[in-house]
DNA sequence: GAATTAACTTAACGACGTTCAGTGAACGGC
DNA sequence: GCCGTTCACTGAACGTCGTTAAGTTAATTC
């Protein structure tokens, strides 16, 4: 009979729940908000229940933007069809931005925040994780980028190069997600400035000039 | 007599023993090791005694950490002198990369972590606080780039291109400092990422070719 | 129907930042 | 030299947090 599946499936029914109900907190108060005891209220369980689902609260955040970040992982994959290594590049920065702003609990979670030891695996599932998947496309269509001869002939490290283009963006977002309400800069649209960045980026790593310069 | 001044010299002075605790364990162990009670033990006072002298804890980073910013704002000081606004914008990130390198639990807290409405200026003095020295120091070299026609024709806005700038060296070094233990990048060392982010950030900005390049 | 197992709860621990009600010594005026 | 005031400081406590231990209850297995 069907009560080990049952059980399962009732386990993976609640795991859920736990997940939405942090998100909800995380997405609308940060991580501070995602508390135990608060994701408990929300569910109507007690707060221990959620050690039975998860090893403790690191353990819950992370498999929550594992899940979030999967979606990123699947936007840069449409991408992957574009043939030109650059402007595969340049539409995975706009796709990495995009993601970023659009989530910016998530992403200083995930790239702002120091993990100590992140991966014993412990922490459940991710195998080929998420960020690994998006950092080796970026790495990957550097690599191509290479290959194929349009980029300036000492640039030919394609983990030094790739560090840099993924620094940029990052550097953008991620200073607009922590310091935008700080007032003694008047702050332009980090989309714009990510725009710029990249186009000043890539235009200092092509070999040669790029069209339409002046 | 001077027993109001020598109130006020002690007052000073276990102010500055507290700093000096917070100093020790935050930059040896991060944020979350100062603790009020640590830091008490460390003074030999008890937990509430620091209350007197701050108003609460994030005073207590707050002043730690402008103390020390302030030597990030003389080193750019220093570089004030070169004539060359892209030379000087290259020393810039140069030193900014190695305080940042140098101060790591600093930086974090001050340009990775947000500050709820970190200004209403109960946070002690602050006048021209260092950060904004800093960034003024950057988008002053950017702006007089810009009058010199010494960058491409359609980058007319200074804040634009000085926080494309700060975004590019900031995001080296910030993405090394919460990342660097993550073993799914083969990481490599910051420095010279910076240093080649810098390097085809300012070919990709300036108008015309640099000299030397293929 | 008894024994086992799984899911869950209540109570508690030790830490945290912070507040409150004191305590005792130094000070200033007489 | 005494006395009221001020000041720096303390101990105990509050409410929060993540987490653990022990106990309860219900469904399953034999």
């Amino acid at each position: 009979m069907g009560t080990k599946e049952r059980r399962e499936r009732e386990r993976e029914e609640i795991r859920g729940k736990i997940l939405d109900a942090a998100r909800e907190l995380f997405v609308q108060e940060g991580y501070d908000a995602v508390t135990m005891r608060r994701i408990a209220e929300r569910i109507e369980y007690s707060a221990t229940a959620i050690y039975l689902h998860f090893k403790d609260k690191r353990a819950v955040l992370i498999a929550l933007c594992d899940a979030d970040f999967l979606r990123l992982a699947g936007e840069l994959q449409k991408i992957g069809r574009v043939e030109d290594p650059i402007e595969r590049m340049r539409l995975s920065g706009r796709a990495y931005v995009r993601f970023a702003l659009e989530n910016p609990n998530h992403y200083r979670w995930m790239f702002m925040t120091p993990h100590p030891e992140l991966d014993p695996k412990d922490s459940g599932i991710r195998v080929g994780n998420p960020e690994e998947d998006a950092w080796a496309f970026l790495r990957g269509t550097v690599a191509e980028a290479i290959e194929a001869g349009l980029l300036r002939s000492e640039l030919t490290d394609p983990d030094l190069v790739a560090q840099a283009v993924w620094g940029s963006v990052h550097g953008v977002v991620s200073l607009h997600i922590a310091k935008c309400n700080d007032d003694w800069v008047d702050w332009r649209p980090p989309a714009e400035v990510a725009e710029l960045l990249m186009d000043a980026t890539i235009r200092g790593l092509v070999r040669g000039l790029l069209r339409g310069e002046d």
